[in-house]
DNA sequence: CGTGCAATTGCATTCGAATGCGATGCACCG
DNA sequence: CGGTGCATCGCATTCGAATGCAATTGCACG
């Protein structure tokens, strides 16, 4: 009771640390702290006493003091590019979670644009954090930066060709080629791009992707137009596609879902076209939204649990071992057919 | 050049510390840690000189040291419930972006199950944040627990009754009683209710509104079955509804934007119902997909940039000065009206 | 040219916990 | 009963930067 004042009135003076446990226990400052600690030698009696002094003082390490002496922050940096692609959030929420299993935090950083890295990095070092998970590109500067600074990174869909640098990703480019194969082989002959922002290298990787495989087709003469990975500017491209062309293509490839669905809704609004009977529209990503009914998407769903599962392990085997050599793993999509490839499921 | 190598070679050893500049610049330490000060005294040469040395040497100050001598960590910690709610990915989006302006970090919290809380707490409290905002409910005890370490919290979307307690939240019961209302007000009689879980105590206050209104109106006979926020959960939910109530009621409501549309695919792909003909269904919270023309959803949008905003600075407020008063503020949902409400919009 | 005041700078200490090393205790063995 | 080895514990130091106080410098003014 005296003690439930106690603790009121003593948390604005200062919070107790491992001394005052020490004292209060009567013991050395030391045994507080390995009492503490998962491998410390410390005998049952000890902990006893320490512990029920900790108790009585509302005690808890801290974390910043034990990160100091360790040179081991316990936390790492995840820089997201704030996009409107709805695809990111659930990345951020796996790798948190994956993470705290290995008993690390994750210190947030979103980028206002791209040109905002600088800065943002300098953050991240100044935090001293025990590694970097980054969904956004960074220069070969930054990237020498960051390895100067000794501090392990993979790149999250991104990699740096003849770099030696961890990554985890998607192959945007082979999903892509299915998408188009499927669409030419399913009938398709004239077909559009809807890219997502010039500087978004995973949308360049998947434009390129579907061109590839457009010109192995055979197939020219396609229009391209871009997008922010937004709703509205699915809406817009394809009103965008039909103006240029002077009517609608077979199909159109739009960089995510989320831009395919707005290609859907403004073709059947305002178009009044028939998807997929008249324009067949697929995506990339494999979000929530491409599985509702109303799109039925055909589209390529990333392996997220996996890959985010696979960046945490890579980037905690670099930050108990700097010396390892650098690895990218590449992981294939998984194939969601929708009702735009209705045809092509005859030929599996 | 050789100064490259030099660092290269150097990053292995050790990172520069301010007493390593001190030494190459021939100056204090003091005068180091003065220099990466924003209020400090120095002069114009003195920075110079030091920054120069700073530069040679690739130093940076170490946030971690600091935070231990200043008492400020510049993190704050947020917390949020792992929900398959498509909302809360954007509110974490904005509170970063608001922090940040601040300079002040966001370390990342998600919580497996609710149960997880007490162990979250302890690290949060380890990591000595400067404050916290939290998505997910606190006992009485936990709330007591973290205002005995004397750390500011407000909770965002949830608070207490009679416990004096900073909040930002959106009113959630108003929203559900407009919607009811104005479904009411255009003929439909006969309701259903698709819930969040049962431990969401947003889905708890969107019932808790719908009821009142429905109650007022004299509707009774209300159908409510349980979701989990996600698509599948509301096809089912739907499902449920018809299977229990032997055919479909006037009108759905869901306690959030996703459910309701699996409520609408599951209506009309394995009904046959025309939504909003046969039955209307709405929603809350106002994501993405609420737009999408497919739904074209009528629901209830959280202002949440506002939110977000009086979130961070009253949190930011208490961290200057923890003596002020705990404060609640509550906002009022943007009514979106969607196909489902076109009777009611001659109301107006 | 002397005096006074303000702006700089350095010294020494502090934040809170971890850890190498030496000291102590205890059990067990010959 | 003396000796050996291991588990425990405390002492003292360390991590890197901030800051109160004192010392120094610079500058303006009379």
């Amino acid at each position: 009771m005296s003690e439930k004042t106690q603790k009121s009135t003593r948390a604005r003076w200062k919070r107790a640390t491992s001394y005052d446990v020490a004292e209060l226990a009567g013991v050395s400052q030391s045994a507080v702290s390995r009492v503490f600690q998962d491998g410390a030698s410390a005998s049952k009696q000890m902990r006893k006493r320490v512990m029920a002094a900790a108790g009585k003082l509302g005690y808890r390490p801290n974390a910043i003091a034990r990160g100091l002496i360790t040179q081991r922050s316990n936390m790492v940096a995840v820089i997201m590019s704030q996009q409107t692609n709805l695809y990111y959030p659930e990345v951020l929420v796996q790798l948190t979670q994956h993470f705290s299993n290995h008993r690390i935090r994750v210190l947030l950083f979103t980028l206002k644009s791209e040109g905002d890295i600088d800065s943002t990095l300098e953050q991240v070092l100044q935090f001293r954090v025990d590694g970097i998970v980054t969904a956004a590109m960074l220069s070969r500067a930054q990237l020498a930066t960051v390895q100067d600074a000794n501090i392990p990174i993979v790149f999250y869909n991104r990699s740096l060709p003849d770099i030696p640098s961890n990554s985890v990703r998607c192959d945007q480019e082979e999903g892509e080629r299915w998408l188009v194969a499927e669409l030419f082989d399913s009938g398709h002959r004239t077909f559009a791009i809807v890219s997502g922002p010039e500087d978004s290298s995973v949308s360049t990787e998947r434009t390129t992707g579907a061109l590839q495989k457009l010109r192995e087709k055979g197939v020219d003469g396609v229009t391209i137009v871009t997008g922010d990975y937004g709703y509205d500017s699915g809406r817009s491209a394809f009103a965008g596609i039909v103006d240029r062309r002077g009517g609608p293509p077979d199909a159109v490839i739009a960089a995510n879902d989320v831009m395919a669905i707005g290609c859907i809704d403004e073709a059947r609004e305002s178009y009044g076209l028939d998807v997929p009977g008249d324009v067949s529209i697929v995506g990339f990503d494999g979000t929530g939204p491409a599985r509702y009914a109303a799109y039925d998407l055909s589209t390529v769903r990333q392996p997220v649990k996996r890959m985010t599962e696979a960046a945490v392990s890579m980037l905690i085997d670099r930050i108990g071992n700097p010396e390892l050599s650098a690895e990218k793993r590449v992981f294939s999509g998984e194939r969601i057919r929708g009702s735009s490839a209705e045809f092509a499921a005859d030929l599996d």
